[in-house]
DNA sequence: CTGAAAGCGCTTACAG
DNA sequence: CTGAAAGCGCTTACAG
């Protein structure tokens, strides 16, 4: 920047007001022609951070992801990013595998960081162990202390437990009912649900979903629900034979996910039924490549590009005005129930 | 850190004496334990960004990859994350969907920002458009001026252009190499390549390979090779049918890619042929629930993790010692056949 | 309309 | 062993 004021024959303090959109109306257009002149020949490129010292923002906005490898995070990272790069942030992405302390830690990296903001994807808030969603909870916190300030939060693909931060989640309800709607509306009367874990809130909420939506159709079983002890494909194998041994007159299953999904589809293969003639299977989530399975999974598609975008532009809200009081509770994105081979009319 | 010099009775000079490794030998140990208590006292986090300001580093590493959404990518984010959060540093990912323009902005970005150094999982070096891998080319360029300066810069999952670049890429020649020969051993002659496009390095690559380990083991006809105009499914298909039309008689196709090898699936069976009774099948990835496919797809694992792990430690070496002599060259990881059951032997 | 000065939160020679 | 000062590259009241 010296460089730049030096080569135009003009303060430092000018060449920052004439790069500078907002100020550089209070120059004369000559001299800011000059300082462009002088900075794009030298190619000069602003310090980010010598500003954000100055100004007390990074521009930047760090997020906490239990593993970018579970295919359900890359599109929301991927929304958020894109919504962040138009309001030119950068996005500090820090995995955490669910385990608290590389919580904490990514969360003090990204604080001492100064990060603007913080989007949280992970299953519990930082620096809360032990049962997820037990309760109502303060702000994100590393040890005992919170760390993260008044540093504005939002939740992505994880409903809040604490209500006064706002969280952008799949629609669990309104999914499942689309489901068990489909399912109902083909005949099937014993409808079972292979339901995720009782301790992660997706598992839960689909869970309860599943009960309210099959009461409401008069088709509830308590015994047609059976827990996986977690979303894998060998957990939903085992819970789908728990089922067929409880119940062999089930005639169709909802999984609570596609990986859940694809260990029904082998035990009722293993058992000896068809899919969908025999037994209809329908999953959640989506995943790509799920509907090369055989057969095709019907499933319910998570909008997750555009929750990482609308996560993105709450918390741009949030930065852009400080002031304003913060939003908060969830806000739910529509889901799509997307029919394919795995579902057909009872019999 | 006025607050943790105030409350411990120090300066702040003898704050950050204590508080950082390499120089709290100089003080006394009553002195480090007072200002740590203190610092902990009042919960006080560095700015990272005001020390990056005076040391010159930002200890952040910034990516460029085209889409994150590309199955491809996660694990090698995920490697290089985890290498970098080890060593205390911190990554900046941005997508650029092969959009130069992008590219460019990306790139300038993360120079503004300071980053230490630079991962390139883009297919082109930012600031050359058109044809991809066309010779050696300068460093990284934004516009027609060179931006990323002598900034340390490790290539991704492609081959360095530049040779003066290190780059850690898939061995596509060994991949390739294990796949011909394993469907050699199974006794077929007639074994078709389908491509991928000509104009990406992987594509060009394998195909390349294959010609050599095809002629190699003396079954290689240029009849038998089509290319893809992208990494489709769709353009798969119609690669394979292609190829269908010229020699009816190919015992075995080997595709360029997972998704490549879905279409040729479907190619197959829309054509009345069953694999592997009638025809192996080959891919190359791995992607995941490829596992999934009617039969289970036998390919090629790409070890991206590792990939994206190496990365990261090459480019720490060259952060750690700026003043070492930087490598270069294409370092090549070991891949991996998974035999599953697309393939078997002829007749 | 523009310059000079102060300061953001650190680190690090330089003294003592 | 520790303090005082300078400076990293910016921005922004404050003068003029």
């Amino acid at each position: 920047m010296t460089d730049v004021a030096r080569r135009a024959g003009v303060d430092v303090s000018t060449v920052s007001r004439a790069l500078n959109e907002r100020t550089a109306g209070q120059l004369r257009a000559e001299t800011v022609q000059r300082v462009m002149s002088a900075a794009d020949e030298l190619g000069y490129q602003p310090n980010v951070l010598a500003r954000g010292l100055r100004t007390q923002r990074s521009h930047a906005v760090g997020m906490l992801v239990p593993d970018l490898t579970n295919p359900l995070f890359p599109p929301i990272v991927r929304g958020l990013e894109d919504a962040l790069a138009d309001a030119g942030y950068v996005l500090i992405v820090a995995n955490t595998d669910n385990d608290p302390q590389r919580e904490s830690r990514g969360l003090a990296n990204l604080v001492r960081r100064q990060v603007d903001g913080l989007v949280l994807a992970t299953s519990r808030l930082p620096g809360h162990d032990g049962t997820a969603d037990g309760g109502a909870e303060g702000a994100a916190t590393v040890g005992a202390r919170p760390v993260a300030g008044n540093l504005p939060v939002v939740l992505v693909n994880r409903h809040g437990t604490d209500p006064s931060l706002p969280a952008v989640a799949p629609d669990d309800a309104g999914g499942t009912e689309l489901v068990v709607d489909h399912l109902v509306k083909l005949g099937h009367r014993h409808v079972a649900h292979v339901a995720g874990p009782a301790d992660t809130s997706t598992g839960r909420r689909r869970a309860d979903a599943f009960r309210s939506a099959a009461s409401a159709a008069g088709v509830f079983d308590p015994q047609l629900v059976e827990h996986a002890a977690i979303f894998g494909v060998t957990e939903g194998m085992h819970a789908c034979q728990r089922l067929l041994a409880r119940r062999p007159g089930l005639q169709a299953v909802f999984a609570a996910s596609d990986l859940l999904a694809v260990g029904c589809l082998r035990a009722l293969n293993a058992a000896g039924r068809r899919v969908p003639e025999d037994t209809s299977l329908a999953g959640f989530g989506d995943l790509p490549l799920i509907d090369l399975l055989d057969p095709p999974l019907t499933t319910v598609r998570i909008p997750q590009y555009a929750m990482g975008r609308y996560a993105g532009r709450l918390l741009l809200g949030m930065l852009e005005d400080p002031e304003a009081p913060r939003p908060s509770g969830t806000v739910t994105l529509p889901p799509e129930l997307v029919v394919r081979r795995s579902t057909a009319p009872v019999d």
